[in-house]
DNA sequence: ACATTCTATGAAATCGGTTTCATGCTATCC
DNA sequence: GGATAGCATGAAACCGATTTCATAGAATGT
């Protein structure tokens, strides 16, 4: 087994300094003409490699970024995750996967180990539980918060227009005639949350409608059995809303669970949408009407700027937010 | 902005040397009791934390394993890659997460990428065109090919029994009357799709039904509307199959769009049965019959073998084959 | 033609740890 | 009691790159 090549092995095969040999490398200086062929031959010759490990060291950047999210099953944040690779692979940088399962303890032990690792940087789709940590690396790092953010927090924001969309929604179901409309949701002190219930109450408020709590109905746990139940308590109620709106996927696929389980016909019995779209919402019959969310670009965004804010270290960095449009998308279901 | 703390700092403050310092963080010598608390007292005192750059620089190790999938928005490599996560989370080892989309050119990139980063050992989906690269690659570091896997490649491998779960997914719509079925299926030369053909072959002769080449269909890309065309082609013929079984899950929702939007009725019309199950499966009517497979543990089981590969490294490391048992879930759609 | 600036290059320091090696001290043995 | 082994410790080398700094030689200006 031989050992593996290191910059002096270049240097020299290939008559130079190992200074030179980095120079071509890196294209941080001039070198003539011949001296870079004959390095670049050697390179080829003996398959160099650069360590990337030896190179971090030195320059203090490791061309890498942390991905922290809750749940990487959940179709959106898969879908955050592909284009945040997909950008970060274009600028060459890699992404570091780190799966929360909305544990705050988890979360910050991430937090720490990207800090050892050196990441260039954090996006960040918090939990919610950890504001002083996360201020505190924020204040060292760039870091950009997806989806959910920490409100007292000075960091960049990549989300949706949560109550804009939500409100399009609310409006569509009562353009349809609706009036009981109920919204399953989910931890109501999540940004993503108060910003759609805000959405659907104002579209309420605006046509005249009463906000009846008993319409408001609050999941304990993102668990699809306990949702189920939840949701099954207020679809067998003598006075059972004609409409629903879920704010989350997850909350949304249990809500069409129970609707199948009671044989009740969407959208005559009751109308359905759904806050993010999922893929099979266009398979089934009735098709499913969503608030669609642009996962793959929050993440595209999301390493962007992340990218513009590693750039600019030094100067004071401004906190960005980028809100991006929601679409709905209407279909059988309401 | 203060420096970066380092082990100078903590040797000075706790009046030692670097390398006892050292000795006490790795635990590698034994160092007195008071010395060991005076270090661990400027540690905390500083709030130091060591490099992990640095470290591996001389250790040649980085706790880091990467993870090449195919797709990450895949619901089944979505929960291999949770698996994943969890398990080397577990070990104190993170996931560099890489995403090919089918391509080779990405796949091969990659793999350099991964070595030239370090990583101590690699997750491999393939997409199943880089053979030789692979080879050389498991000849020099651990690896683990997960799902599918480069035939003539000696590496590990875990997966499931394809051949058997689609045996036994044929068999039961043999068992319900079923002559005619139809198979789809997608890249017949990947060792997945081979194995699942050949046990969905294997139960129609042992039944003594024939092997129709007209029922079997290769879709030729993973795209949703060109497999929902050819699903339509085959549903669409006069001599419509009784049953369909869909190879892997794309091709299962394509079948589903499609039968849904031709108005059959499932079962009475067409039988369905996918390979691999969705979460939506048990919450549509009628709920979807599938084989299921641990895609979680798979994810577990790939980092257990590599971290048994990375600790045996230096011996001839054997390659191990690790074969998951599927697990036929009947639903309504039989 | 001589002083001065530029340019390409190599030597050496550096990044922040780990590990080998040498050493002084204490414990053990006959 | 003197020789030997064991043990804790620090000095220095090392991992593999980048970068600063010094310098020799070429190019430029007057």
């Amino acid at each position: 087994m031989s050992r593996k090549v290191t910059i002096h092995d270049i240097s020299t095969e290939s008559g130079t300094s190992p200074s030179t040999v980095s120079r071509v490398l890196t294209g941080s200086a001039v070198v003539s003409e011949d001296k870079r062929k004959a390095v670049e031959e050697a390179i080829r010759k003996l398959n160099y490699r650069p360590s990337h490990i030896a190179r971090s060291l030195k320059t203090r950047t490791t061309q890498s970024i942390g991905l922290l999210l809750n749940d990487i099953t959940n179709p959106f944040y898969s879908a955050v995750a592909r284009g945040a690779e997909d950008e970060a692979n274009r600028h060459n940088f890699s992404l570091i996967l780190c799966n929360t399962n909305e544990e705050a303890a988890r979360e910050l032990q991430y937090l720490h180990l990207l800090e050892d690792k050196q990441v260039d940087g954090i996006i960040l789709g918090p939990t919610g539980k950890n504001i002083s940590p996360v201020q505190d690396l924020a204040y060292r790092h760039p870091i950009v918060q997806i989806d959910r953010y920490l409100d007292s927090v000075e960091a960049s924001i990549v989300k949706v227009d949560n109550e804009g969309g939500a409100y399009a929604a609310t409006r569509l179901l009562i353009e349809k005639g609706h009036q009981r409309i109920a919204v399953l949701r989910w931890g109501k002190q999540i940004t993503t949350m108060k910003e759609r219930y805000e959405g659907y109450e104002r579209a309420l408020v605006e046509a005249g409608l009463p906000v009846d709590p008993a319409l408001v109905v609050d999941v304990p746990a993102l668990d699809i059995a306990q949702t189920m139940d939840m949701v099954r308590s207020v679809m067998t109620r003598p006075d059972r809303p004609t409409a629903v709106f879920a704010l989350n996927n997850q909350i949304g696929s249990a809500a069409i669970g129970v609707i199948h389980q009671l044989r009740l016909q969407i959208p005559e019995d009751v109308a359905l949408i759904v806050f993010d779209d999922l893929d099979y919402f266009t398979l089934i019959r009735p098709s499913i009407s969503a608030v669609s969310q642009p996962a793959f670009e929050i993440g595209v965004q999301a390493v962007r700027l992340l990218m513009r804010q590693a750039q600019a270290r030094g100067a004071p960095h401004s906190a960005e937010q980028i809100i991006l449009p929601t679409e709905l998308v209407i279909r059988e279901s309401v």
